[in-house]
RNA sequence: GGAGGAGUGGCCGAGCGGCUGAAGGCGACGGUCUUGAAAACCGUUAGGCGCGAAAGCGUCUCGGGGGUUCGAAUCCCUCCUCCUCCGCCA
């Protein structure tokens, strides 16, 4: 969410923003609800003064111990007038009524249209966004590690899966559906290994871990961005009107939420492992084969909120890339990182850095993490603040980045460390979390 | 799930129809004092929205929503949350 103010001070910018991004909202007629919403508030308060002023007098002269009452007598007016006041101010009240009432009326739905606008208004992107229409329009800002050249016929990690017995997608569909799956063995055990081994990295750079509620309220999804937009993409849960969370950023970004910070706390540093759950509705065909694209898997989160600065931000942006990228470094995978252009922005986002990893089955790069920075946006939403030097109150920075997500992360990490005979490498800092092994063979 | 009790400012706690956005205390911040610190004393200390260049002014908010009334933190309805006891249970 924006600044009211300042979308009406930038009403072309955000128009561009939407048409950038590609997102619908009708900007003309929030500008044009804001001009009633502010119209009728000015005249609920002038009445609503008259009404306690007035209405504290008739009180005043109800009470022969009040100041006013003695003034009154005082000034020669007899108890019988004092009476006659206090009925002429109450009956002129009573009459003010119906029309207090019907701006009251007016005023519920207009405030009801203006917030409902105003979750629709997308957040500008930075102007080092490459503008673009899609995903394929993504500028690649540099590459790390070479993808390997095998000197055999390399196996996809749904068949190395297969013939090693770890992954078993038919009968993940037979109990779950389509996009569901079955780990086995040291699938699950390295799935572990690598979420472990994330969470301890961000633990020694000072993140705090934590255990998140994955079903929330949805005014926590609304906080966080997701709705009402993606309202398609979550699982709901609507007898109990909650919504299983996509990922854990959508807890931890909320935690603090409705809440007013020391500047001494920030920046907050936090991170979580949690299962995720999407419906990929709209996804129908796209990325069918395999560990990509699932319904629900597991994520090591990294989230910070900080102080409300640009170069703040931009600072701790860097980093949470930084950690991830640390991650594929240790694990020893080739990447590049990309910077998404405007199409593929979500609503919320200022700017994204995506990294691929290479992924022998596809002979490409498949995106593995999305780092995020906010603005405001998100704590406008959630009421994420905190309290400056000079004692003001501001709305908090925020910005997430994946750590690593598993099954999709096995894609490249099987396949890149496989051998003819079709068993794999464990990388060096897995091996610690899978009982000091160094391959993963057929029994 | 059943039966009781309670929700007031950063915290504790008064108020139970009218000059109460809210006494008092604690904490925090600023100042006086002090060689420094403590103590003592003085002062400041809610958020949202609107108007305004600003100072400031207005309004809303005492768990949420609705109602009664000229007027509600105070009365009524409803929902939520927490606590205690009983039941069930990983």
């Amino acid at each position: 969410m924006l600044d009211i103010k300042f979308i009406r001070e930038n009403v072309e910018l955000i128009k561009k923003a939407a048409v950038d991004k590609h997102i619908a909202c009708d900007l003309d007629r929030l500008i044009e609800v804001d001009k009633n919403r502010r119209q009728l508030q000015q005249q609920l308060d002038a009445l609503r003064t008259q009404v306690k002023e007035d209405g504290q007098r008739v009180g005043l002269l109800r009470n022969p111990k009040s100041t006013a009452y003695k003034a009154e007598i005082e000034q020669g007016n007899s108890e019988a007038d004092i009476r006659a006041e206090a009925e002429r101010l109450q009956a002129g009240l009573s009459e003010l009524k119906p029309k207090m009432k019907a701006l009251e009326e007016a005023e519920g739905p207009t405030l009801n249209e203006f917030e409902q606008l105003m979750l629709t208004i997308p957040q500008p992107p930075a102007l080092d966004v490459p503008v673009g229409k899609d995903e394929t329009e993504n500028v690649e800002l540099r590459k790390v590690g070479e993808p390997r050249r095998f000197d055999f016929e390399p196996k996809d990690h749904v068949t190395l899966g297969a013939e090693l017995g770890i992954i078993d997608i038919e009968r993940g569909v037979k109990l779950a559906g389509t996009r569901n799956y079955i780990l086995k063995g040291d699938a699950t055990l390295l799935q572990q290994a690598v979420l472990r081994f994330a969470q301890d990295l961000m633990v020694q750079r000072g993140f705090v871990p934590m255990t998140v509620p994955v079903l929330v309220k949805e005014e926590v999804m609304y906080g966080t961005g997701y709705f009402p937009s993606g309202r398609d993409q979550a699982y709901l849960c609507e007898r109990d009107t909650l919504s299983l969370v996509g990922t854990a950023e959508v807890p931890l970004t909320a935690y603090h939420t409705d809440e007013i910070l020391a500047e001494a706390d920030l920046p907050i540093k936090l991170c979580a492992t949690s299962t995720c759950f999407r419906r990929e509705a709209g996804a129908a065909g796209r990325d069918t084969y395999g560990l990509y694209r699932i319904h629900v898997f597991d994520k090591v989160e990294q989230v910070i909120v900080c102080g409300n600065g640009e170069e703040e931000s931009l600072k701790f942006h860097h980093e949470i890339l930084q950690n991830a990228e640390d991650v594929m470094q240790a694990l020893g995978l080739p990447y590049r990182v990309v910077n998404v252009c405007t199409g593929d922005l979500g609503m919320g986002q200022v700017q994204k850095f995506d990294i691929e990893t290479w992924m022998p089955s596809r002979d490409g790069y498949g995106e593995t993490h999305s780092a995020s920075r906010f603005h405001e946006f998100q704590a406008r939403r959630l009421k994420l603040r905190y309290r400056d030097g000079a004692r003001k109150v501001r709305f908090c920075h925020t910005l997430n980045n994946t750590v690593i997500a598993s099954p999709r992360v096995l894609i490249p990490l099987m396949e890149h460390y496989q051998h003819e005979d079709g068993s794999i490498t464990i990388p060096e800092a897995l091996r610690t979390y899978m009982g000091g092994r160094e391959r993963i063979e057929r029994v």
